[in-house]
DNA sequence: ATCACGACCTGGAGGC
DNA sequence: TGCCTCCAGGTCGTGA
């Protein structure tokens, strides 16, 4: 479910929660991704007692900081992960996996972690060695820190067969694109899913650096999109989704004023791809 | 090394 | 009502 722009509006919609104090941990036992359990003692161990000091984020993945800590607690959402903040006295969400109760006097609150599924990650990594971590170690560029540039696809995507889509959707090369805004941005850039990486020229590779940016910022600016799950750490949902200009729009026409062609789904590597036939033709 | 594929899970929508 | 199929903002282990 959500893609950079919704794991940066949760981390920012998080921020009340810096500077508290955690009271308590509690977690599940059920396992996430990979049948792997939170480190539930590990967790208790690092956050207990200890006040949130920051939350940061690496491509996809969270991180949470306790002051004196030299543990951070690593989340990743995976399809229908929600991170929110919640009243003690609201009831839990069904599939609630962790919750951090946080000091507030009268109407404390937790900081709640659910996950239907089951495809997200909760674990403790070393402050200040997050890289080290398998998930963390291969990351590639942060889109919102300016880092995509025509130079870095370019040079990314020599030698790659694999077709675009595929390819912007690899998070050792960009962290944070996703399902829907690695479309969005193929129809921005006016490049067709399909075409091989390697194929992809240089000026083209600058248009479609400047692609993924604009639409990661400008989904960042509106909150993300809620499609059917996401909401923030306050449980509002995102605005973004009335602004997709392909993403699950099958045979809706063409935004583009100069196009007469409709948009289409196709199928690449079991997921869903949205074009336009008329203006990404090459 | 690179790549395609299936697997991991639950729940909602739509067809009959 | 139910039962079935398909679909979903992600990632990883396998084997070619």
């Amino acid at each position: 479910m959500p893609e950079l722009p919704e794991v940066e509006t949760v981390r920012q919609t998080l921020a009340p929660a810096r500077g508290q104090r955690v009271t308590a941990v509690w977690t599940s036992g059920k396992p996430l991704r990979l049948n792997q359990p939170v480190p539930a003692a590990a967790l208790a161990d690092a956050a207990r007692g200890r006040r949130i000091e920051d939350i940061r984020r690496l491509g996809k993945y969270l991180l949470l900081d306790f002051a004196g800590a030299d543990r951070s607690m690593l989340v990743h959402l995976g399809m229908s992960g929600r991170l929110r903040l919640m009243d003690t006295a609201t009831p839990r969400p069904t599939h609630t996996h962790v919750a951090l109760g946080l000091e507030g006097g009268a109407d404390s609150r937790e900081l709640r972690f659910s996950d239907p599924r089951r495809f997200g990650v909760v674990d403790v990594v070393e402050r200040g060695r997050e890289r080290e971590h398998p998930a963390l170690a291969r990351l590639g560029v942060d889109p919102l820190l300016g880092e995509v540039t025509g130079a870095l696809l370019y040079n990314a995507s020599r030698g790659v067969r694999r077709n675009l889509k595929l390819f912007l959707l690899d998070q050792h090369v960009i962290a944070g694109v996703g399902n829907i805004y690695a479309s969005e941005a193929l129809w921005l850039a006016r490049i067709r899913p399909t075409l091989e990486a390697h194929k992809l020229s240089r000026p083209r590779a600058e248009l479609l650096a400047q692609a993924v940016r604009e639409v990661l910022e400008h989904a960042l600016d509106r909150g993300g999109t809620s499609l059917r799950d996401f909401v923030n750490a306050d449980g509002r949902e995102g605005e973004n989704a009335p602004y997709l200009k392909v993403y699950d729009r099958d045979g809706v026409p063409c935004p583009r004023p100069e196009c007469d062609r409709k948009i289409r789904r196709t199928v690449l590597q079991g997921r869903s791809t949205y074009h336009c036939p008329g203006c990404q033709r090459r």
